[in-house]
DNA sequence: ACCTGAACACCGTTCAAGT
DNA sequence: ACCTGAACACCGTTCAAGT
């Protein structure tokens, strides 16, 4: 199952989910995996699936706010349910997003529903949620992978010959989807006074 | 070489980049590989590095225009390596950036000094990169991840319970990328002009 | 110093054979 | 129908031995 698969991927990293250890973690034969699922990829795909599962039951209650506190809050949602889970954005960039399941589907009809109330046509509402979706998916890869490579102080030796690099502000991750969120709510405001 | 990978992954795509396959490719035997790269992930990280040194190369000529026009230029550039090199996202996402070397810095650096000129402290002018990077590298990933992921009338039928979404949207990956990089921008110039 | 042959310790996937 | 033993065709990585 996803979630056992999930939890090897915890506690050893995804490159230590094998089919093998997950048929013992299981307590089956290996070739009885492939009776639930068709390929590795295809589990890959479902715990991606399971990990943007939490999403809805991570978002706080903010029904009643205006549509940029509701999307501010599913944003924080999916950066929480993609950094709770080791290796999370590097499972879920790897699985197409579209290909997925009722969990993730439901979770982008929601978002879409946001930006219809916010004023976007049927026809753009759909864009909004892709860039947010794509913008986070990024910073916690680059947030995850960051865990991987070495301490600050090699990324500052790195950075000696660049003046205008500073290590401290690249590994301030929380500064960054911050400030970036922060960005693209002011763009999507713009972009609806500018065409209403 | 890096080189050679890359286009043995632009011919097979990632997973049959082997090291084995790339030995011969160079006409050398498995374990001469070793003594130029420490470990796959090391060329891996290389191959990384050789697509975004595409980018300056590829960058029109805008050093005359105004931040915004440059920084679209390089957005768009950066796409192109990504999106022209088979399996290019995510080849760049699974290396950390910081982890990299003159090529990617040089990048970063153009990037952060075009947003001093903008106007941004130097305590904030990295932000506006990596949320600019992070949202191409997730859109490229979802448009590369779409071409392995049947047509688009499996996604429209996986849609079907979902009234506000829609697969050709949901496909027309340069109208999202110019969407948000629209958004992006108008954010950016929302944040400046907020806090001179 | 640099390269090789050969092996080690694994992989994902398949399938005839069992129950 | 469902599971297993055993194998197939590979992997990345290492290292003593060659030149």
């Amino acid at each position: 199952m996803a979630r056992t698969a999930l939890a090897l991927v915890d506690s050893g990293g995804l490159e230590s989910l094998t089919m093998r250890r997950l048929a013992t973690a299981l307590g089956v034969q290996l070739p009885a995996l492939y009776r639930l699922f068709g390929s590795k990829q295809e589990l890959l795909d479902e715990m991606a699936e399971t990990i943007l599962a939490g999403v809805s039951a991570r978002k706080r209650p903010t029904d009643g706010a205006g549509w940029t506190e509701r999307l501010a809050a599913i944003a924080h949602a999916i950066r929480a349910c993609l950094l709770t889970q080791r290796d999370g954005a590097r499972i879920v960039g790897g699985s197409f997003a579209a290909k997925r399941h009722a969990h993730t589907l439901t979770l982008a009809d929601t978002l879409v529903e946001t930006m219809l109330e916010a004023g976007f046509s049927a026809e753009r509402a759909l864009w909004p949620c892709t860039t947010v979706f794509s913008f986070i998916l990024g910073e916690s890869l680059e947030q995850q992978g960051s865990a991987h490579a070495g301490d600050e102080s090699d990324i500052a030796a790195r950075t000696v010959d660049h003046p205008h690099l500073s290590a401290a502000h690249f590994l301030d991750f929380d500064a960054r989807f911050d400030f970036g969120l922060r960005v693209l709510l002011a763009g999507l405001r713009a972009e609806l006074t500018e065409e209403p």
